[in-house]
DNA sequence: CTGTTTGTGAACGCAAGCGTTCCTTAAGGT
DNA sequence: ACCTTAAGGAACGCTTGCGTTCACAAACAG
């Protein structure tokens, strides 16, 4: 994501005002912080003020600036994110968000690429079922992350005609990897013998990705349940898999 | 669905405006909607204007709001519907539908709940392929429907924290009596003896919810495939349920 | 210290939508 | 024909959010 060319363009349009800076400075933002904090502890509140850093630069403003996207896609889905919103809750200002990404499509799109854990294969471990068991633990955990459930969000945009980039980026960085590991179990286990040899076909490959998704849609798990890999695997899995 | 206490409300507040009405009729909507319409041939809208009625009440005025509700639904999603686009897209006015509905939720649950096919059993065919394959037909069917796309759509709201009444719509109204019927087939089979005794559980009744769910959300069908119904029997229900 | 970069808060003009109200009149029933 | 009901269109005041701009100043680098 490079946006050296939005940089130059919000210089450009600071630079007169920088160069009219006045003699007096007018009292700091601390100051009015503490002000309009009616509802603290006065004291604790001055506190913090002054044993913090009170501004963000950089990866720490982006953080919580993706930690605040995150947390409003989840509540509110992509539609109710709101620029306003994000930037109130990650204590920024709008133009912070837009010296960065120019929609907020940009924006939900690199705090999930961002935050979501990278996929990698499942090792040889003897046998189809405990290779399943460990993918869809890892599986599960990951969509028992903040950037899990934000993902579940995003996935309400698919039925609409604006979605492409979502899907794309959903199918590329979760569900294809998904498959492809599944594929490589599958094929392993025929080759072992504990899987039957037309197992690995691209719609058993998708009853994984499936029942996840059906799990957080419709039963309503904020939560993947922790025996849902063991009854999954063994209830589905193995005996749709097994030679 | 009961209106009455909403219509005597709007009934008395349109009570004093009716006993002012004055003498001189302003021009008709009809010609105002011609003196619109700058960009239509003048002679064929008048002799339109002039030959189909303009005012739709009751029944007809609800079918064209139900479909309207759901044309939004699909194309942009239960956030960006608006009672006011909603009311354009069915050409009549907000008052219109406030009358009948107090909010966006109720419009929105009558109208799927009135297009929506009811479902009902599969028969016993003699084999639970045969049965699952009619089942998954009809589901499939039901799902290409419009009231199914905008279905589609509502599920992007079962993520949110108000979500929970749409939710209890689409498990009660749809989900359930799919898993019930699965479940029966399986117990029938495993009776026949061509379903193994231990496969009717409610994790394997969930699978084919599961992947009609993700075969429209991921997979982008907005029709699904002539030809899933077999595949998904053949490729995943068959091998997980037999004998 | 100076100069540059960038964060914070506020304000702007505009657009869209809400729920309500009002006026006119089409539609339906007697 | 007359009366009642309810539809259609417009307008209202209010709220929220957009994308942009500006002033001030914190943070950083040399």
């Amino acid at each position: 994501m490079d946006h050296s060319v939005r940089r130059q363009a919000m210089d450009r349009a600071a630079g007169p005002a920088a160069e009219a800076a006045g003699a007096a400075a007018p009292p700091s933002p601390t100051a009015r912080a503490v002000s309009g904090s009616a509802g603290l502890c006065p004291v604790r509140v001055a506190a913090e003020v002054l044993t913090r850093p009170v501004r963000r630069r950089g990866k720490e403003l982006e953080s919580a600036i993706f930690a605040a996207t995150l947390d409003q896609l989840t509540s509110g889905g992509y539609a109710r994110l709101t620029m306003e919103g994000v930037a109130a809750a990650a204590r920024t200002g709008k133009a912070a968000l837009y010296r960065r990404w120019a929609s907020k499509v940009e924006l939900v799109i690199d705090a999930l690429d961002s935050t979501l854990p990278r996929p990698h294969g499942i090792p040889d471990l003897g046998s189809a079922r405990g290779e399943l068991l460990q993918l869809i633990e890892v599986f599960a955990e990951a969509m028992n992350s903040s950037a899990g459930s934000a993902l579940h969000a995003l996935m309400g945009e698919l039925s609409h005609q604006q979605a492409e980039v979502f899907k794309d980026f959903i199918v590329q960085r979760v569900i294809e990897p998904t498959k492809d590991t599944i594929l490589d179990i599958l094929r392993r286990g025929a080759e072992r013998g504990d899987v039957r040899p037309d197992a690995a076909t691209p719609m058993v490959a998708d009853v994984v990705p499936a029942m996840f998704l059906y799990q957080v849609k419709i039963c309503g798990r904020e939560n993947v349940a922790p025996d849902y890999a063991v009854r999954m695997v063994d209830d589905v899995l193995v005996p749709l898999i097994r030679a």
